[in-house]
Parts: C-alpha cells; structure tokens; sequence
DNA sequence: GTGAAAGCGCTAACAA
DNA sequence: TTGTTAGCGCTTTCAC
C-alpha cells in the first residue's frame, strides 16, 4: 500500500516523547509510566496506527507468517485442511499465506522461491503430482525453512510428515469388495513415485492376495491424479472384453469421474460394478449412488501439521523430524454391495 | 524464517565491490559493466542467494502483494474465483495472499488488520454475511488501500465491484419452474442487506409477478447462507399443508441441501418438487438429479477484479471506481421438468 | 560505471 | 522511566 501512513514517529513528535517510548507502549513493555502509555495509546488509536508489519518482520527477522502450498483447492480436501492449519497457526498468533502450485511443477518452484523471498517462518507442503526433482525443497530447508510435508509425501525428503494409514485405508475398502462378493477389482490408482500411491497400491494388492483374488496387471490403471485420466481409464476397463466388477479408486475425485463414467455407459452401480473411493471430500455423500470411501481425518491432518510446524519454528535446534500417520476407516454407501448374510 | 541467509552484503564483500553495485546488477539497471553484473550474478546463484523481499518492501513502501479475503473456501466457488485471480495476478508480478473470514465479523476485521499492517498493495474482498458494520472496511479504505468488491457486494460501500446479472439469473430460473407447470414455488433465500441477496429475490418476485403467479410471503424462507438453514427450511416447507411444488435455491450449496432433505422426506425431484439453484459450483452436475442452476462466470469474475484492482495500484489518483455485472444463464438439468411441446 | 550515504519503520541494547 | 543510537537488507540519490 503506496500511501503514507501514521508511524511511530508521528505518534512520537505529537507526544512530545521518544519513538522508543512509543513503541514500549505500544507493545506494552514492563517498564514505562502507565500514564505516558495510556496517551500513547489514545493517539495511536486516535490516528488509527496500524504496526508496519513489515519494519518488525525485517528488525525481527521473523514474519509470524507460515506458508502452506497445496496442489489446488478447488476440491474440498486440502481446503479443510488448511482450515485445520489455520485454526492451530492464528490460536499460536501466526498468520497463513496460502498458495496453489496448480499441479505444477513450475509453479511449485516458483512459488517456493517466493515464499522463502518473503521469508515465512516456516512452510507446510504438500507437493505437486510432477514432482520428482526435489532440489528445490532441499535447498530451502538448508537456508533454515522449517517445512513439514503432508498427504503428498515422498522418502527422499526429511523433515516432518503428516499422513494417513494408505495402506490400511485401501486393505479394507478392497476387503470389503472382495467380501460383498466382488472378483475382478480394478485400481484406478495414484503416482508410484509417492508414498500415498504406492501404499494404496500396496494395500490394493496385499487384499486381493490375502483373500487369494488373483492380481491381474491389466486392471492397475495409473491414473495419477490427472484431470480427465480416470474418466478414460474407466471406459477403458469398461469396454474390455471381461470387464472388472469392481473398481478401487485412489481418491474420490477420481472414483466420481469414474461414477460418471460408468452412469453414461449405461451400467448400473453396484450391481454391475461396485466402486470405492478414498475420501478427499465430503461430497461423496451426495453423488447417486452415495460412494463408499475410505475416510481420513481431515481436520486433524492440518492442525497436527501446524503444530509440528510451530514446534519446529520454535524450537530448531532441538527438532527432530516427526512422522505421524494417522487412522483411516471404511464408510459404507451405497457404491458398494451389500454383505452377504 | 530465523536463520542468515546470504545478502546483498555478502556478495559485495566477496567480489570487493559495493552493495550498490550487487544491487544494479541483481535488479539488472542500465549503467552497470556487464563483467561485474556476470560476476555478481554468478556469485548470487552461486550462494543461492535469495533477495529479502521484507527489505525490499520497506523500502519501495510495497509488497507487491495483493490480499483476497473470502468467507470460506470449503465450497469450489470462492476457490475458483481465486485461481483466476492468481493467474492475472501472477501474471503481473503480484503475489496473492489468501485468507478466510469463516462468515464471522470478528475474523474479517482481524484479518483486515493482518492485511493492512502487512502492507498488502490491496485487497479482494467478499464480506461475510454477518457483515453489516462497514467501519472497518471503510478505515483501510482511508488509509489508501485499494478495495475490489465481489459477490457479496453491499451499497454502504464505495469501491469497484464485480459482480454478476443476479436478477436476471433469478428471473430466468423462476420462470423456468413456472414454464414447466410449477404454481406454488419457494424462494430459498440469502441475505437481504446484501445486493446478491435482495437481487436474487426480485428476480424471483417479478418472475411471479410477470406471470400472474400469486406472491405468498410463507414460501420465502430466509437461509442466509447459514449452514443447516436451507434443511431446517426446506423440511418446515415439505411439512406445510399445502406444500410448494417447486423451490428456488439462493445458490448451489443451499439447494443441495435442500435436496437431501427433499430426498430423505420420500419425494421425488422434480415430480413432486422441481428444484433450482444458482450455481456456486460445478458439484451441480454430479448429485442426482442433477441440478437446474444459474450459472455465472466464476473465473472471469476473478481475473475481472484482479483487473480492476491493479490498474487502481498502479494510478490511484485517476481511479475511478467500476461495477462490472457480468452474465448469467440458466443451465438445465434433470431436477427440474421438461418444458411441455 | 561505481561508491558513499541516507533512510524505509521498527526494536533493542545501552546510557542517562 | 525515558532517550539515544545502531541496524535489520535493501534502493536510490548524489558524487566522483
């Protein structure tokens, strides 16, 4: 903001006392007369004073500001996520800067370079689906950034992380399946090069085998997140000779474009084929047939997240890299067949 | 961020040279010996130097920030908007700092505090629907921030406003349901101190009105964009002796719930309620039926006020303030009948 | 083409 | 209890 506001200086000339003096007062400093206080703070709010944030934030060499980049918001998960961050950082007096890196890679590099530029306190990221080069992250935490990493998470990097049982979440939604009666179960699945797609993978295939379903790699379609992928890999699997009954979806955005799909071909759901998702979102509840998914606790992924965060922030020397992997449970809809009595 | 990262100064010592020299070169001015800038260049990738934007901010008294504050953005609309507001933005050289208000007075005043003293270049903003005390906003608006007003758009405030052809949206909607054979249709309705609001609902009445549909004041129920309140509505009026047969939704979330309550009371959309919305959301397409709705041009509503807002940062003094309505159409789904031959 | 120096608004020794 | 002063990292005159 280009124009001239009041500083501590005007309040200071006008008091007839020293910018020291203001500025005891107005962080209410122990020693300084409460008479001498009160005036300054009458008159700063007289003025309507605002701090020049950016003045501390340089002195201090502190922002009070966490970053947080995700790869989009426009679904509804990591929205709630940030919602959970947010609640923990404003309570501890921090202020969030929220930015999407688009599932960019680019962007991602980009605004990171931005982020350490405005100098964050600290950063909570999950990163892009194209993300395999990771230069970019470790040279900002050598500069000293505190970056805890969440949902999208990857061993190359140290630090904290925050995510969910994958592996247990994506056991018994193929579980349930395979005990409503399904046997040609299809994985629309995630990136390999991330821990949550292959952990989900892993307990796609550690299902099927446990219940002695043989794992057919035709039916494995990587999906990897991308717009508009699902819905082609489905009509794939769709037109297949021996189409599967069932389909296993790495997230529930790609399990609705998976429902739309199916709903076009004309096909019934769950009778022709059962569907599964792995909750990202409420809105599962709301598309016909409401979809059976594996739910995560949302909130609590971004206030954990911060908290580590702040804990790191706070503490740097004595911090070690924290992993938490939270539960995950099976919500049954109406996407998935009936148990069997 | 705590740590030391290299500076201008460390440059400067290093190739024996002063800051200002490390300073010509890094932001590339004119009068500067290309071996020097190469050298000083080279030294700065080198050391992964970083500019600190905070110094650079106090300095040029900007921050090349422009702040976005909505009520949530839990629902895909206000994040929609968003993104096109970080392309123009982006695209300009600006940075967007995004921060939620959670529909409550208290934080949205907090907030625009964090914004002001943060020395945000300026702000996009939705109120909440608590808003109705305009001081606050009006203050940074005396301090010289420039404000872009969107969506939630109310008179008391001056400023650019982008908003969309509510009325007419409103109108097509309504007189769609009368077309298709609806008598008796509700009005699920928002604010009235806000124009989206008022607008929302004299479209609906003229709609009526043109088509000698009688007016009955206990069919417009007042949501308020509260969550839970479209339900609570929505079951007084299924519960109502002579029950409405159509009902028209302020905007998508609201008749979504209305549609599950609609839903669990054992009806059936639209037969025995046809139901409309206006679209917040694309969500629209994928519950079942599929819903009727208003459809606004969500990313050109936020490139638009991005638009607007930087050419006011850049020449504030020949600003004069825009209200820009844009279009509306009405997308028709399967929640409403079909129109008699 | 380069350097010296002032200053953006604030905090934090240190002195008085 | 208050004032003086240095300085956070950078840009920008003004000299040379």
């Amino acid at each position: 903001m280009r124009s001239k506001q009041p500083t501590i200086w005007d309040i200071a000339i006008k008091l007839n006392v020293s910018i020291s003096t203001v500025s005891r007062a107005l962080r209410n400093a122990p020693d300084i007369n409460p008479e001498t206080k009160k005036a300054v703070l009458d008159l700063a709010h007289q003025l309507d004073y605002q701090p020049n944030t950016i003045a501390t934030s340089l002195r201090k060499n502190k922002t009070d500001i966490i970053g947080v980049m995700v790869p989009e918001f426009v679904h509804a998960f990591f929205p709630s996520i940030i919602l959970g961050i947010q609640e923990v950082a404003n309570a501890a007096g921090y202020k969030v800067m929220v930015m999407q890196s688009g599932e960019s890679l680019e962007i991602e590099k980009h605004n990171l370079q931005a982020m350490v530029s405005s100098r964050v306190d600290g950063l909570i990221l999950a990163i892009t689906r194209e993300t395999n080069d990771y230069e970019h992250i470790i040279s900002a935490q050598r500069k000293g950034l505190p970056i805890v990493f969440f949902n999208r998470v990857v061993d190359e990097l140290q630090g904290s992380k925050v995510m969910v049982d994958d592996y247990k979440g994506a056991y018994i939604a193929v579980q349930h399946l395979i005990q409503t009666g399904c046997r040609r179960i299809a994985h629309l699945a995630g990136p390999e090069n991330m821990t949550i797609g292959r952990n989900r993978l892993n307990g796609y295939l550690d299902a099927l085998k446990a219940h002695q379903v043989p794992i057919e790699d035709e039916l494995i379609m990587h999906c990897d997140f991308v717009d508009g992928r699902a819905r082609a890999c489905t009509q794939r699997l769709l037109t297949m000779e021996n189409r599967p009954d069932a389909l296993f979806a790495v997230n529930d955005p790609t399990a609705i474009e998976a429902l739309i799909c199916i709903r076009e071909n004309g096909l019934s759901i769950p009778d022709d084929i059962a569907l599964a998702g792995f909750s990202n979102a409420p809105h599962g509840a709301f598309v016909t047939p409401s979809l059976t998914s594996v739910v995560q606790p949302i909130h609590e992924i971004g206030g954990l997240a911060a908290q580590l965060l702040l804990r790191q922030i706070k503490a740097p020397q004595q911090f070690i890299p924290e992993t938490h992997v939270l539960d995950t449970t099976l919500v049954i809809r109406q996407s998935t067949r009936a148990k069997p009595e």
